[in-house]
DNA sequence: AGCACGCCGACT
DNA sequence: GTCGGCGTGCTC
């Protein structure tokens, strides 16, 4: 540039909603000229704002901003790429969340830039770096032996080292697919380059990261939410500097600063914790695929139960596929069996425990063997009515029922942590009776307790993991066999390893067969391969019992095979014929309002608007699933209502949507209403 | 006249 | 998101 001509900087501004978020041309003064550039934070005035801050996205030598509103920058933060300021490949990356998952430029970049901020004082407080693995004591490994079929699943994913490129490694629970995993590692890390694992969620960590730990040592880092900033930061740092070669990590991870990175693998590939419910609301598979291909990497997702979607894309032959059938130790997958609920009521026991489980587990206390148990819900009674008019009670702020918990005697929103004393009158009818319905973890716990006296029996559940380094005891208990059946919700289903957990129990497994998510079967199905595939890990071998009142539902038909490619192929015709994904995307949006008449009427608008977008665009007419209340009807005392669009998740279909999003946002007369775009979002109701 | 409140629009 | 401008309408 040469000396003396005007520079301008192009900014995006910190803190701005969507209807104001564009970018600002700002002036660079004569002394920030040399040290100027795209990726770094700055300081500008804005609006009645003195002081904002801002990233700089672009230098450029000329504006069309005209010159009377054109201000000048004031200040620049420091360079540190991927920690306090963004590479190009950082800043491209920022732009593609912004557009793919339509929020405003400021979201992207903060979650692309974890320690942002302009510190012009310099503080170099000393502190110890602190490293979150110091507590766990190694084992070290040599590389492990593979079994043919995890062999031969090695040998046809590496050949995509180099080429990158995606792959699915579908192996059945207990498949070994930690053992490719490693192997894979391996090879990244001997042609010197740096991989990634994500989990989704820091419950499945502790196995994993053992076994990680075990062979990679102080290569090994770990990323997840419960960190601190500090042990964040101190984390990132030595990933940054090549300290830290092997990352595991929940979805966020993929954003560590990671030097050369030759390979990213996604275990568990089709669970919801992988789509962020937070603005922006990115789906960690489709942005790792972004950033593996930017750096020619290999992506490869895992799963016993894939996603309809990575199954149909592997089926389809746009990424490889390996499988793994049988499980590493040669066992055979646990036997199931389905207990019909209805048979039970009959005999009168209206207990969750039928009397087939019963017996298995007195059986297995017997032999001295562990038993798992699985429940959907936490708390003690799921909801609480009035005995008189039935009226359930409800969240003030989500609208839904609050279940009553027995240890404190009070009804908690499981939503938003809201609760109440039980009240001594229905708000509706003045009745004085509650009537308290439906089975959780900590009645059935009780329940468990007195039919077994002598067993010893831990729940694992949000509420007993809640403190930190509880979960971690309760598993090293059942680890050291200081524990009889494990009690628990969701977080006991994935990656639990135990080879003396021999019966597996599913307390009832209907609780999502009848949701309106099309996904409640194909979510259902990998659940219970989930949970059965808890058991029989080790020499000894499992069996598992679901129970359900709906026993001849097909859903069932399949897992009791653990026949993931029937199920698939049963599942896909009907989403085929009804035009569901993995044959079309769905792009929700959400509108919240004063009353619900409201939020109906913007839908409405919505609606009306997109379709004569589309038309204009020459693009095909869509397919809206009119507006309903959500199932969680009230966001903070306000209704919610949606709408879904079938459509194809392009870039043409996404300026579209963007395009009238923003009209309807800046239009005054939707000032009062909010509205939230998410594409295929991971939980429909 | 003087001020509280709510609505509106601009922000480089 | 945030702020100031400005209208309305109420009070002294």
């Amino acid at each position: 540039m040469p000396l003396g001509s005007a520079m301008y900087a192009v900014v995006a501004i910190k803190g701005l909603p969507m209807s104001a978020d564009s970018l600002y041309t700002y002036l660079v003064p004569e002394q920030l000229k040399d040290t100027v550039k795209a990726g770094l934070l700055c300081t500008v005035p804005f609006g009645h704002k003195k002081e904002a801050e801002g990233m700089i996205m672009a230098v450029s030598d000329s504006t069309d901003c005209p010159e009377d509103r054109l201000r000048s920058l004031i200040a620049v933060g420091e360079d540190d790429p991927d920690m306090s300021s963004l590479s190009p490949d950082r800043l491209s990356l920022a732009l593609y969340i912004r557009e793919r998952y339509f929020c405003t430029y400021w979201d992207a970049i903060s979650l692309v830039l974890p320690f942002g901020k302009i510190v012009t004082r310099k503080v170099n407080r000393k502190r110890a770096i602190k490293d979150p693995l110091c507590g766990l004591v190694r084992h070290p490994v040599g590389p492990a032996e593979l079994s043919p079929e995890q062999n031969a699943a090695y040998e046809n994913i590496k050949k995509g080292f180099s080429s990158g490129g995606a792959h699915l490694l579908f192996g059945v629970t207990g498949s070994g697919k930690t053992l490719v995993y490693i192997k894979l590692i391996d090879d990244v890390l001997a042609s010197g380059k740096t991989a990634l694992l994500l989990v989704p969620e820091i419950a499945l960590t502790y196995q994993i990261v053992t076994r990680l730990y075990d062979r990679y040592g102080d290569d090994l880092a770990v990323l997840h939410s419960a960190l601190t900033k500090a042990e964040r930061k101190d984390t990132f740092s030595l990933i940054k500097s090549g300290h830290k070669k092997v990352i595991v990590g929940t979805r966020s991870a993929l954003f560590a600063p990671a030097p050369d990175l030759g390979l990213i693998i996604i275990d568990e590939e089709q669970e919801n914790a992988y789509k962020s419910e937070m603005t922006p609301k990115y789906a960690a598979c489709e942005v790792a695929a972004f950033i593996a291909n930017k750096k020619k990497a290999l992506l490869v997702v895992a799963s016993a139960t894939p996603s309809f979607e990575s199954f149909y894309l592997a089926e389809s032959g746009k990424i490889g596929i390996s499988e793994i059938k049988s499980r590493y130790n040669g066992q055979p997958m646990p036997k199931v069996v389905l207990v019909d609920m209805h048979d039970e009521v009959m005999k009168g026991n209206s207990s969750p425990f039928g009397s087939l489980l019963l017996s298995e587990i007195e059986e297995n206390l017997k032999r001295g063997e562990q038993t798992v148990l699985f429940m959907n819900h936490r708390g003690y009674n799921t909801f609480v009515s009035c005995f008189d008019c039935a009226e359930p009670i409800v969240c003030p702020y989500c609208g839904v029922a609050m279940p009553y918990h027995k240890k404190d005697e009070r009804l908690v929103c499981h939503y938003c942590g809201y609760s109440i004393p039980v009240p001594q009158y229905c708000s509706k009818c003045g009745g004085k009776t509650m009537k308290y319905s439906g089975t959780g973890t900590q009645k059935a716990e009780e329940e468990l307790s007195q039919l077994f006296p002598n067993a010893r029996i831990l729940r694992m559940d949000a509420d007993t993991v809640s403190e930190k380094g509880s979960r971690d005891a309760i598993l090293s208990s059942v680890s050291k066999g200081e524990c009889d059946i494990l009690l628990g919700t969701q977080m006991i289903t994935k990656g639990l390893d135990f080879p003396n957990v021999t019966l597996v129990g599913v307390l009832l497994a209907d609780t999502m067969l009848f949701s309106s998510d099309f996904r409640a079967l194909e979510k259902t199905f990998s659940l219970m391969t989930q949970v059965v595939g808890r058991a029989g890990r080790s020499e000894k071998s499992g069996r598992a019992i679901i129970q359900s009142f709906y026993p001849e539902h097909r859903v069932f038909r399949y897992a009791l095979d653990q026949d993931y490619v029937g199920f698939y192929k049963n599942e896909t015709a009907f989403r085929k014929m009804m035009l569901y994904p993995p044959f079309c995307d769905i792009c929700q949006i959400s509108f919240i309002a004063k009353t619900e008449e409201k939020a109906f009427s913007a839908a409405e608008k919505f609606e009306t608007a997109l379709r004569s977008a589309q038309e204009k665009a020459g693009s095909l007419p869509l397919r809206v699933i009119p507006a309903k209340s959500t199932y969680v009807p009230m966001v903070d005392t306000r209704p919610r209502v949606r709408i879904l669009i079938k459509c194809v998740d392009n870039r043409a279909q996404r300026k579209i949507l963007s395009e009238v999003y923003l009209s309807f946002i800046k239009d005054p007369a939707n000032r009062d209403i909010r509205a939230d775009i998410d594409m295929n979002p991971s939980n429909i109701s």
